[in-house]
DNA sequence: CCCTACCCCTGGGGGC
DNA sequence: TGCCCCCAGGGGTAGG
């Protein structure tokens, strides 16, 4: 599960590998992940479909294609890979591609195959001109690395609310692409306690969090993408090479980097969420 | 509406 | 070596 850096490494690295790319074939090798795959649709609208441009809306990827959006979400595991043959390389792969060179002199086939082990992730086909009046993106919060005043944006939408600003910054519809590692760290760098109440915090304390939320996800995306165990670039190399030097996240007990104090761990909202008690007082 | 608990699923790691 | 329990980056839904 990748946050918004490794959604957005996986697109631009699908772009570069299909962009014009036809569709020429697919197959499938179960009918669901988290929900039932439109396959029926897929084979109608999509095989035939030259892929003219690729796009990230939260953790979402889009594959727009002629009159028609392919979208694909990767859930807490989920993975692409472009390889050079249609056979499978490797347990949970759902589905392979077969991806046609838009230059006639390139006869080489490329494959999209889609691993994902928890089946968590999505794939579905929306019409293109009215993909973002779906459910999955109608009520999605702005994009932290494109909105201006996001920091005003969360703090208006902030109002009232009594969860803990950690809970309300992963919440899709605050602001998109923030899991729980990065909010976690933007949290740190911002010293504010993950469970305070939402609506108790200031516009300052918002604008803060905010460009910690906007240099934490920059850096991550600068380097690949963080990961742990599941998420590779799209020649299957893991990408954990890349990992940036998190603060908290995963360093229950170990020291702080800034003051020395214990890491703390506690669950929010069913998440694991890490802190430093002396940084980050309530 | 707001908020939390629970669920979907497989696999890895630690304790015994 | 094996078993068992807990945990994991997301997000939808049910129910208080």
């Amino acid at each position: 599960m990748p946050e918004l850096p490794e959604v957005e490494t996986t697109m631009r690295c699908m772009r570069s590998e299909f962009l014009g790319y036809k569709i020429s074939s697919v197959k499938f090798f179960r009918k669901d992940l988290r929900d039932p795959m439109p396959i029926r649709r897929i084979k109608a609208v999509g095989v035939g479909a030259k892929i003219e441009d690729f796009e990230r809306r939260g953790k979402y990827i889009l594959m727009h294609a002629g009159a028609h959006s392919i979208v694909l979400h990767l859930g807490m595991t989920g993975n692409v890979l472009a390889r050079g043959e249609a056979k499978p390389s490797q347990k949970h792969t759902h589905f392979v591609w077969e991806m046609q060179s838009p230059r006639k002199s390139s006869k080489k086939k490329k494959y999209l195959h889609y691993v994902d082990p928890r089946r968590f992730g999505r794939l579905d086909i929306l019409p293109r001109h009215s993909w973002q009046e779906h459910a999955y993106f109608s009520s999605m919060g702005p994009e932290p690395l494109e909105a201006r005043g996001l920091g005003s944006l969360i703090h208006k939408k902030s109002t009232g609310r009594k969860a803990p600003v950690k809970a309300f910054l992963m919440d899709q519809r605050t602001v998109v692409g923030v899991g729980n590692i990065y909010a976690c760290e933007a949290l740190f760098l911002a010293g504010i306690h993950p469970q305070t109440p939402a609506g108790s915090l200031d516009l300052g304390s918002y604008k803060e969090v905010s460009r910690h939320i906007k240099k934490v996800l920059k850096k991550a995306i600068l380097q690949g993408g963080t990961s742990f165990r599941d998420f590779k670039h799209l020649d299957g190399k893991a990408s954990g090479y890349f990992q940036i030097r998190l603060a908290v996240y995963n360093r229950k007990g170990q020291e702080c980097k800034s003051c020395g104090e214990h890491i703390e761990n506690v669950v929010i909202a069913g998440r694991s969420s890490f802190y430093c008690p002396r940084c980050q007082s309530l």
